[in-house]
RNA sequence: GGGCUCGUGGUCUAGUCGGUCAUGACAUCGCCUUUACACGGCGGGGAUCCUGAGUUCGAAUCUCAGCGGGCCCA
């Protein structure tokens, strides 16, 4: 073996850079065509090219790489492709401040331009990063939902879905923002709590209290509780709404709290959901107050034009005047606000597309999947139950997949893009054959589609749908955080039923998200905003990722902690240590060598490691095949440290450093094995590391080899049982000097071990002392010194009396007890009344006292270790 | 307000098909510069296992209630 140029300190920038500019990259590529391997495909989470790839995701693809590389190791044909959620609010929004333009002021298609440009450089800042970070991606299977080759899909799967009948346009209340003029999800709302004024007015019979008096013009019915004694009279009766003077009915309903206001509220299209609700279950009119940009419409009379907020105003001021306003009280509420720019929301009634959703399909398919952890089931579960509208997925914005429909300017008939037409902007193309009626005149929707309509196809896509290959539906596994398991999660199994009628996945791993130091989530209000390159130019890609793999379990949520970083990165110094004291012990020792070893020539402690060796192969595969990332790492970590740095190189120095040729060969071997060992199993976790580790053992990369088979033949009780008395007798010992202040290498006169079977030789290195094994009995006394009690004997046996028994056993004298104990049963009185018991449930403890020799005794199992001073 | 989840030494965490000394890491204290490593080794101290009630001979563990944190949603 090799060992030249080991360097004392591990320079992990340096080597992680030298691995990046050398690795082929097309080792990780995916195998479209035969392959014997069984196909792993990830549906990797497309991020919104921000610019910054954060912590959050780069927690996501940690644990995405981890099962990549290990699948890869296991013999699959893995594909972790990559892609970019490209569309999207944030980025118009970016493009307009970047150039200092609203969009209106371009036209489309110089708009998108700008779009696309800002969102190319994005990626490129992004890929950077997941680089360092040593992801195994799959660049050969990019995606880019801005490109024509994604959106033609996109287009495709609407034009499918639309014949299919999954898709409608009606008019429908929709989240709409005023500021952004458009639609938006209920994924896009966010909420905080705001002070406002609850205006308590008279009507003519009633009295109602409101916190939004400029929808009055739109108030459709009055509402109060069917319990409520103070309106009882008048319900079913005729109300006139002040100011405007339209009648409206009085009703009951369960959901009006008397204890709020006045107990009469109005009902107005639309002030919340609840109106929406109430709207749709007594058919009550619709009357439209509020436009698309939020100023009040001539159905307001007067008040036409005025923006919300100055109707309000005004609207307070006439009734104050007119003396309909009596009291006005704050109130804190929470509001929906636009999660881009933060304005209150409006419920608007527009005509939108929608997709119709099935409930029953859905669940069935998420039962179908294997979640991971399992519980998360249960949130798509609750979400699918409480589902009350269709989702929309139009948008009025720009930067989008565009809609293929065209509107007959003839007739109105709605024109369809055909498949063969696809891509189209049908902005900027017009349909390639005449409407139904002759027309060849049409108008062309200007909606774009909802990004989660890109996004929600990425399982189809990555599986080859709709590309010249054959579809491979469904991946493998989607990982994902579980925030959005109510969004993406939800449309893609949507998507995939009703395109595909298949499950997207076989299985979902969910990620928790990251809290900042602080223990809150991070967020720029906050500032506790901690990005990769933060921490991987200090201390390293593999520490950081590190922090990835020991943070927590799967699926929960995980603090960022510096100190778990640190540790990453001495966990890497203490690795590279054992490695370079290993290699160098390993100068004449080849692979040749390693192949021709007889397994006979191993002793005690050899076996013990490699028993232990072997069970952390099984510990990893079978945590790994779990997802338990934590527990694998822990593992692969405390083998290392305690295992094998602190006690097994510790035992063996003694025979490495002898001239002895057999005992040396035996533990080259060990460390041979364990080595490369060591490189396969940390290869997924610390790709960079391990490969530095690997390369001094082949030329090939550690990360195209198989991973580790178990040796179940090397497991074995009896040698782990072994080994652990020698490692318990050094170790005593080593307690033993620590104890009296002696120096740990400082020799002994003598150790004399009675009483046990083992070799010495490891011992005598590891104490620096002369070690010698006596047979026979030693001529040692015995002092009982104390009682344990087995509990599950004597619980179940004397139920309420079992701590009067306890308390009777430790009261009894040791040396009656073990005369008894010999006898095979023990009697002893309890509340006065005589009770045997078995002896198996009573357990002596003893010393043994050194009986006027001049000698320290340590015992160890059943071994005495007697120390000559 | 609803759903899911978590609450263990100063900090973070393991354990959770109930069994009497509760795991480990970081921090802290003491000793040791031993030829892989002081980014190390050895040893010590430190816990009302969120609170209350219940089930049980026995609860960190099971049940119920409450308090507190997180995420998602209303």
């Amino acid at each position: 073996m090799k060992e030249s140029e080991i360097q004392v300190e591990y320079n992990a920038n340096d080597i992680e850079e030298k691995w990046m500019e050398k690795w082929d990259l097309s080792m990780y590529h995916f195998n479209w065509g035969e392959d014997p391997r069984p196909q792993y495909i990830i549906d990797t989470p497309p991020p919104y090219p921000t610019g910054n790839f954060h912590i959050g995701n780069a927690l996501n693809w940690c644990y995405i790489d981890f099962v990549a590389r290990y699948k890869r190791m296991r013999g699959y044909n893995v594909m972790f492709p990559q892609g970019w959620d490209c569309h999207g609010l944030p980025t118009e929004v970016k493009v307009e401040e970047i150039h200092g333009i609203t969009k209106n002021q371009v036209l489309r298609a110089e708009f998108r331009r700008m779009c696309r440009e800002l969102t190319a450089e994005n990626i490129d800042k992004m890929r950077k990063t997941m680089l360092r970070l040593g992801f195994s991606v799959d660049w050969s299977n990019e995606f880019v939902t801005m490109d024509p080759s994604y959106f033609v899909k996109t287009q495709k799967s609407f034009v499918r879905m639309y014949n299919d009948g999954y898709i409608y346009h009606e008019e429908h209340p929709v989240n709409w923002c005023p500021r952004c003029e458009t639609a938006i999800a209920f994924a896009e709302v966010e909420y905080n709590t705001r002070q406002t004024k609850l205006n308590f007015i008279h009507f003519d019979k009633v009295d109602i209290a409101t916190t939004r008096p400029e929808l009055m013009s739109a108030c459709v019915a009055i509402a109060v509780n069917p319990k409520d004694k103070r309106y009882k009279e008048y319900v079913g009766q005729e109300i006139r709404v002040p100011i405007f003077k339209q009648k409206v009915t009085l009703i009951t309903d369960e959901a009006v709290e008397p204890e709020l206001g006045t107990g009469a509220v109005m009902i107005c299209t639309f002030g919340d959901k609840q109106d929406v609700h109430w709207r749709a279950k007594y058919g009550l009119p619709l009357v439209k107050t509020i436009d698309k940009q939020g100023k009040m419409t001539k159905a307001a009379g007067k008040y036409e034009g005025l923006s919300t907020t100055a109707c309000r105003e005004t609207i307070i001021f006439d009734l104050k005047a007119e003396g309909f306003l009596y009291d006005q009280k704050s109130l804190t509420q929470n509001v929906g606000l636009c999660w881009r720019c933060d304005t209150p929301i409006e419920i608007l009634s527009e005509p939108q597309w929608f997709v119709k959703i099935n409930h029953e399909s859905i669940l069935k398919a998420a039962e179908e999947i294997n979640w991971c952890p399992e519980y998360m089931k249960t949130r798509l579960q609750n979400w699918t139950g409480t589902m009350e509208w269709d989702w929309c997925i139009s948008r009025q914005r720009i930067f989008a997949t565009p809609i293929p429909i065209w509107y007959c300017k003839h007739c109105g008939e709605v024109m369809l893009a055909e498949e063969s037409w696809l891509p189209v902007d049908p902005n900027e193309a017009a349909p390639k054959k005449a409407c139904t009626c002759g027309s060849t005149e049409f108008q062309p929707e200007i909606d774009v589609l909802d990004t989660w309509m890109d996004s929600s196809i990425t399982a189809l896509h990555v599986t080859g749908w709709e590309s010249e290959h054959e579809l491979r539906l469904p991946a493998q596994i989607r990982p994902q955080g579980h925030d959005i398991i109510r969004t993406w999660a939800f449309y893609t199994i949507l998507r995939s039923l009703a395109l595909e009628d298949k499950k997207p996945w076989a299985s979902i791993m969910i990620n928790g998200m990251v809290l900042g130091p602080d223990g809150h989530k991070m967020s720029k209000s906050l500032g506790n905003i901690i990005s990769p390159e933060e921490v991987i130019s200090p201390y390293s890609a593999d520490a950081f990722r590190q922090w990835g793999a020991v943070g927590g379990s799967t699926g929960s949520d995980i603090m960022f902690r510096w100190k778990d970083v640190v540790s990453g990165s001495r966990f890497l110094q203490k690795m590279w240590n054992v490695y370079r004291f290993s290699m160098s012990n390993l100068n004449n020792f080849e692979p040749e060598d390693a192949e021709k070893f007889s397994l006979d020539s191993l002793l005690t402690i050899d076996r013990w490691l490699l028993s232990k060796l072997n069970r952390l192969v099984e510990t990893t595969t079978k945590e790994l095949d779990g997802y338990n990332f934590d527990s694998t790492f822990k593992a692969i970590r405390n083998f290392t440290w305690e295992i094998l740095a602190d006690n097994y190189l510790e035992l063996v120095k003694g025979r490495l450093y002898s001239d002895k040729l057999e005992g040396k060969r035996a533990g080259q071997y060990v460390l041979y094995q364990t080595m490369k060992t060591l490189s396969f199993l940390l290869a997924p976790f610390v790709p960079f590391f391990a490969e530095e580790l690997h390369s001094r053992f082949s030329n090939e990369s550690v990360h195209i080899q198989a991973w580790p088979t178990i040796d179940k033949s090397l497991i074995s009780e009896e040698a782990e049982a072994a080994g652990e008395l020698i490692k318990r007798i050094t170790s005593e010992v080593r307690r033993y000097k620590s104890d009296i202040g002696m120096a740990l290498n400082a020799p002994l006169k003598k150790i004399e071990i009675y009483n046990a079977d083992i070799d010495t030789g490891d011992i005598s290195g590891a104490t620096n002392s002369e070690v010698e094994l006596i047979g026979g009995a030693p001529s040692f006394e015995y002092v009982p010194v104390g009682v344990k009690i087995n509990m599950d004997l004597i619980g179940p046996r004397f139920r309420k009396d079992a701590n009067d028994v306890v308390k009777a056993l430790k009261k009894e004298d040791l040396a009656t007890i073990e005369v008894q104990q010999a006898s095979g049963k023990i009697t002893i009185v309890v509340n006065s009344q005589q009770i045997e018991i078995e002896s198996e449930a009573v357990v002596i403890t003893k010393e043994v006292i050194s009986h006027g020799r001049e000698v320290d005794i340590l015992e160890v199992n059943d071994a005495i270790v007697v120390i000559v001073k």
